[in-house]
DNA sequence: ATAGGGATACTA
DNA sequence: TAGTATCCCTAT
């Protein structure tokens, strides 16, 4: 598969930085092998490479004076320092020696790790196919209800769609269905936004958790390194080539078993059996009969013509300074037109703008600079 | 996905 | 009410 757009190149490393499983040399080759993607763009970028750094560093000695030498190293390290979670910073315990010093940077590490936000892709995963599934499609139009189908017919072919069972669950559409949905429709994606934030540490312990079960075998596959080089001054391959040139060609970080988990974890791909499949039929010859005991019907699709929605998405948001001066910066780095790789590139920025309001957007800027 | 143009909300 | 910003639809 070959991977062109710059928007594509920022969904992988955005997911796979946060994958610690994935080595860092093995990280480091699959940058090399994608359009450069500013780590400035996102802060799970910026994060994720500062703790893939300082992972490397406490992964490459043997006695603990020499480990904390290199640690710290990192820690101060003036490209890394601003991006590390405070925590890491935490004054030494009282037991002051090196081993210790080491073992509780190595515990606030994980924390941290933990900690680390979830990509872009998760998020998205979680509305179509997650938590916020239900969210999604009540929220959703008749266009992207219709391209929700088609998404789960494809992921039922061989995996069903899953989402977690919920005790408040609807089983029918109507009456008390969606009552959790009714409460939160404020409407429109800055809710749904702030619906993944809300989830936000569900699904990065979801994240971790299925990094920490995930089979090392197919972890350890190496890429194949590109022998080109870049020259991009704010390129994310070159700043981790700056400050960790040691770790090229190493395997994985042994120290991973100080990281683990106690108790078996369940790969992703494997099905959960205690999940429950929601169906994003159109209601029509479902029988009881029809349905599975671990299927449920998702609410019915009724054209959205309350005033109240007609209203909200009328509301126009008003570009702010940071949007405008962001969009510019876009353009000038990605091209007019280039409108998802600029959105793409500045996920919080355009968290509540599509492509299209980019392009009105500068359309309209245009004019202003035309006269 | 993107461009173009019309519709609509908002402001002075 | 005219001008502008933003939204939305349609064609490519």
């Amino acid at each position: 598969m070959s991977i062109t757009s710059a928007a594509d190149a920022f969904l992988i490393v955005e997911f796979v930085i946060g994958n610690r499983l994935v080595p860092h040399s093995v990280f480091t080759s699959l940058l090399v092998s994608l359009p450069s993607v500013s780590p400035h763009s996102s802060p799970r970028l910026r994060t994720g490479l500062a703790l893939r750094v300082l992972d490397a560093a406490l992964s490459d000695c043997v006695d603990a004076p020499a480990l904390l030498h290199k640690a710290m190293a990192v820690l101060t390290d003036p490209h890394l320092a601003p991006y590390f979670p405070q925590r890491l910073f935490a004054p030494a315990t009282a037991d002051n020696t090196p081993a210790a010093a080491v073992a509780n940077l190595k515990r606030l590490l994980d924390v941290a790790w933990a900690s680390l936000p979830p990509s872009t892709l998760e998020i998205a995963a979680d509305r179509i196919a997650g938590a916020g599934a239900l969210h999604t499609w009540e929220n959703a139009d008749h266009a992207l209800r219709s391209k929700l189908r088609l998404l789960s017919k494809l992921a039922s072919t061989n995996h069903p769609v899953m989402v977690p069972e919920v005790d408040n669950a609807p089983q029918t559409h109507g009456g008390n269905d969606s009552v959790c949905a009714q409460e939160n429709d404020k409407t429109g994606l800055i809710k749904q936004n702030a619906e993944a934030d809300r989830s936000q540490e569900d699904i990065t312990r979801h994240q971790q958790e299925s990094v920490q079960g995930a089979p090392n075998a197919q972890l350890k596959e190496r890429l194949v390194t590109r022998t080109a080089v870049r020259g991009k001054d704010c390129d994310i391959t070159e700043q981790i080539e700056d400050t960790t040139p040691h770790v090229t060609g190493q395997s994985a970080p042994d120290d991973n078993k100080n990281h683990q988990v106690t108790g078996s974890k369940r790969n992703l791909m494997e099905r959960n059996p205690t999940a429950s499949t929601y169906e994003w039929g159109d209601g029509l010859g479902n029988s009881d009969a029809e349905r599975s005991a671990t299927k449920r019907q998702l609410p019915i699709f009724k054209n959205k013509t309350e005033p109240s929605s007609t209203a909200a998405q009328k509301t126009r948001k008003t570009w702010n300074e940071i949007q405008e001066k962001t969009l510019l910066e876009g353009v000038e780095k990605y091209g007019k037109g280039n409108w998802k790789d600029i959105k793409m590139a500045y996920p919080d920025v355009f968290a509540n703008r599509s492509t299209v309001d980019l392009k009105d957007k500068f359309k309209n800027m245009e004019r202003h600079m035309c006269v």
